[in-house]
RNA sequence: GGAUCUGUGGCUUAGCCAGGAUAGAGCGUCGGGCUUCUAACCCGAAUGUCGGGGGUUCGAAUCCCUCCAGGUCCGCCA
């Protein structure tokens, strides 16, 4: 509804004005939309802005008011424009309906099949706090890409022959660790022999020579060094995605590093990268890319012949590219230069670069985390500790329920919680986790999102059991006079071009900003209008605008990866 | 040193890419509101050199330059 009034006056203005831009901006509390087009129009022509606004108005106001329902006024040189009764009425009307926001794409969805990475975590120990800001982001793109009608297959590419396992299998042997019956959950045991490793390592220097020979192993494919790596890879994996499930996200599919050695792409790769012009033949083969504006050289095989990580990444993302027809990662800052390198490298190749969406560190308020230095706050520890407010609240809260019941709505809470925590704020800009803020559970929260739906589900609830038949409400009897009406309703508008713009920019946060906004509204409405306890048409109009805003609520929160509850 | 991101009331933060009308929230503080549709809520008040300086513009939190502060990166690691 507002996407194509929207487009519709953008049109009609650029139309009339002969310009590309109808400079249309929100109108904030004079109106809906405003433009300021006469601006510009007086620069040029050297006149009274408010007069070309006046004129302006004057040439659109008649198509303008015979296509749509919505008021053209001037205020000085803003134009704005106020959308009607009717406009609400439809715009209640289309909320209601499940599935409200969805879009479809294309008839052929080969033609726009998304490939999403995420998380892509080193299996050397758990998911931590910073590790999940990825997940989140990933996972919350993923749904809103579905949620627009875009299909899309998410990936976590698992870097099974780093160094970094290298150290781990080591240490496996050399604490002689029994890693096939510890009853310690993997990932997290694994970290245990990542953390005592690297302090044997760095005790006794000399071992490092064991780790360069596992590397030089499975690079060369030894089966015995494969068999290593692969043992506590699996461990850290299932510990993964134990962590992943409890925070409601799934990978379609896992892709291992050291397939694309074994393969051979990553060898037919360096043979074309070898025949590049900007390639430098000296012990190692490198790239030059410093046309591209990159000081260093992009090393992509060691002087020994072995290929380094940039390398296999690079045929991970070949790969991808000629899989799927929009390839997109989610990457921490630390990644910033070497997703360039990569982004530029295919470029050069003539191969599809991915689309990279950058965010910033979390950190802990005593510095940066690090898994080698046993530095960090995990994801599970997390969990469990926001689990454990949430289930002190809802004892408090809902003494009438079953424990079973409690204890599903506690779970939901707490994933809601984390998730909405790290959603909300923008990808570039770094944080400092905070026990304070994680464990909050009211406004600008997950939960007060969903307890804004929770509530319109027990009004709902309540005016079925009075014999409200609900499907009964058609858009042409359906009166919002109310400012809280009509402000909540023309937000309930605004949802589905909220899911466009997030696929398009990449920018989740803004679906999280949209909700919490939702039910800011929903509960100034809910103060200050009775629904239930109202009259005729009145009542018939708020309950269907209730109905618009559970609906939306609920895809919203679903979009999000938060269980819209419908009793909490 | 170079690259890059960030800097908005005491704290957290949206707005910045696509410049416009008194900079929008939350926490905290102060004052109100539950025998009334779920108070994980609502209503009101106080609190702002939008890091500093310069520039562009009729108009700058938003664009450009510069300085300051913090994060991240700059390896034949991944």
């Amino acid at each position: 509804m507002y996407s194509t009034t929207y487009n519709f006056i953008s049109s009609l203005l650029c139309k009339v004005t002969g310009r590309d831009n109808a400079l249309l901006t929100d109108g904030g509390e004079h109106a809906d939309l405003a433009s300021t087009i006469a601006f510009a129009i007086a620069k040029e022509e050297k006149r009274n802005p408010a007069e070309v606004a006046t004129e302006l108005v004057e040439k659109i106001r008649e198509e303008l008011e015979a296509e749509i329902d919505c008021t053209i006024t001037t205020l000085g040189p803003y134009i704005n424009f106020v959308f009607g009764s009717s406009y609400c009425a439809r715009a209640v009307e289309l909320a209601q309906v499940l599935g409200y926001g969805t879009g479809v794409v294309s008839k052929d969805p080969q033609q726009v099949s998304i490939c999403l990475e995420h998380t892509s975590a080193n299996p050397n120990g758990p998911l931590h706090v910073g590790h999940i800001r990825n997940t989140i982001l990933g996972d919350t793109l993923a749904r809103c890409f579905r949620k627009a009608g875009y299909p899309v297959e998410v990936q976590f590419y698992v870097n099974d022959m780093g160094r970094q396992i290298a150290i781990v299998s080591w240490g496996i042997e050399w604490q002689k660790q029994d890693m096939s019956h510890a009853s310690k959950k993997g990932d997290h045991l694994v970290a245990d022999v990542y953390i005592q490793a690297n302090r044997d390592l760095e005790a006794e220097p000399a071992h490092a020579t064991e780790i360069e020979k596992l590397m030089q192993g499975v690079e060369a494919g030894d089966p015995e060094v494969l068999r290593r790596f692969r043992v506590p890879v699996m461990r850290c994996l299932n510990g993964f995605k134990e962590t992943l499930a409890r925070l409601d996200v799934q990978h379609d599919r896992f892709i291992f590093e050291s397939d694309f050695v074994k393969n051979g792409d990553t060898e037919r790769l360096l043979a074309r990268i070898a025949r590049l012009p900007i390639a430098k033949h000296e012990e190692t083969l490198s790239l030059d890319l410093s046309e591209y504006g990159f000081e260093k050289e992009y090393v992509l095989r060691r002087s020994d012949g072995t290929s380094v990580y940039a390398a296999r990444d690079l045929a991970y993302h070949r790969w991808k590219a000629h899989n799927f027809s929009r390839v997109i990662d989610v990457l921490g800052a630390d990644h910033k230069l070497i997703g360039k390198q990569l982004q530029a490298t295919l470029e050069v190749l003539g191969e599809k670069p991915p689309a990279i969406l950058f965010f910033e560190f979390v950190s802990l308020p005593e510095g940066s985390m690090s898994t080698r230095r046993g530095k960090f706050i995990s994801a599970d520890e997390l969990l469990d500790e926001v689990l454990e407010r949430a289930k002190a609240e809802v004892a408090a809260r809902r003494p009438d329920l079953s424990d079973s019941e409690r204890d599903a709505i506690a779970r939901s809470v707490s994933v809601s919680a984390i998730r909405y925590d790290i959603v909300k704020t923008i990808p570039e800009k770094s944080t400092v986790f905070n026990w304070k803020e994680a464990l909050d559970f009211e406004k600008q929260s997950g939960p007060y999102i969903q307890y804004a739906h929770a509530r319109a589900c027990s009004m709902l609830q309540k005016a079925r059991e009075a014999g409200w038949a609900g499907e009964s409400a058609v858009s042409s009897s359906l009166v919002y006079e109310t400012p809280y009406e009509i402000a909540l309703v023309k937000h309930i508008a605004k949802f589905p071009s909220i899911i466009q713009q997030v696929v398009s920019d990449s920018r989740p946060h803004l679906l999280a900003i949209y909700a919490r906004e939702l039910a800011d509204l929903f509960n100034s409405f809910y103060h200050a209008e009775p629904v239930l306890k109202s009259e005729g048409i009145t009542r018939e109009s708020r309950l269907a605008l209730v109905a618009a805003t559970q609906n939306t609520l609920q895809e919203a929160l679903l979009t999000l990866g938060i269980d819209p509850l419908s009793a909490m």
